[in-house]
DNA sequence: AATAAATATACGAAAAATCGTATATTCACT
DNA sequence: AGTGAATATACGATTTTTCGTATATTTATT
């Protein structure tokens, strides 16, 4: 991840659905957009919108299995925003508890394999 | 500083003047508005407004002294986004560097005491 | 008291970001 | 081939943010 724009991963950063999805990912490890759209609360196109914009910046990187896209934070981060990422997740526990409560109360969760 | 909300505090962080503004600062201990707008190269409203909205926020607190408002970085602030500003600053040198490089060209600094 | 320098604020205009809704795509399964 | 579930994208409308410009405020100096 060469000369990674600061500017750009604050933006990324500075919206509660892309804040809330980070958090929760970085929580999780990875989830899927079925999963993300349970936890948030909100509609499928909007967290898909985020997720895709996420990518785009390279925040998150996705792979796919069967029918679901299961997204995570990209491990080519540089350190600096890895660190800022895992910052405010400790931290900020609060700020995503209701969605992280959401999510494990969904039922249906798709399977993890390979 | 007490729940201290993570969105407000990166879309204070989400903006090129702003995001600038608070790693010049938090790289000189403190700056005064003047020195801000010759840094930055922008007019003093714009840096004045940014500013009025980092304090606000509590990112930022001022003291004056003679005609001169000097901010410098909040230290009330939690830990974990004192920790942000710092990686940042450390990591993200060259995102500010033709700043600093004005500033330090800038003639005539008003002196600190006090 | 008048002037000048430094800083702050007000306000409408412009730009940027976000949204809802509709629709497209992809894949598994029958 | 057809259906349904999961995901992605397009597009105009709305909301939010930022901006330039003008003006107010504060303090030091003459």
């Amino acid at each position: 991840m060469e000369q990674f724009n600061p500017l750009q991963f604050y933006k990324c950063l500075a919206d509660d659905t892309r804040l809330k999805a980070i958090l929760l990912i970085a929580d999780q490890q990875e989830l899927c957009v079925c999963e993300l759209v349970a936890a948030l609360n909100l509609s499928q196109p909007k967290v898909s919108r985020h997720l895709a914009q996420l990518r785009q910046c390279g925040l998150l990187t996705d792979r796919k299995q069967n029918q679901w896209v299961y997204y995570s934070i990209n491990k080519a981060l540089p350190d600096w925003a890895q660190t800022v990422i895992t910052q405010t997740r400790v931290a900020t526990a609060s700020f995503y508890k209701s969605d992280l409560e959401r999510l494990n109360a969904m039922g249906n969760r798709p399977e993890r394999c390979c």
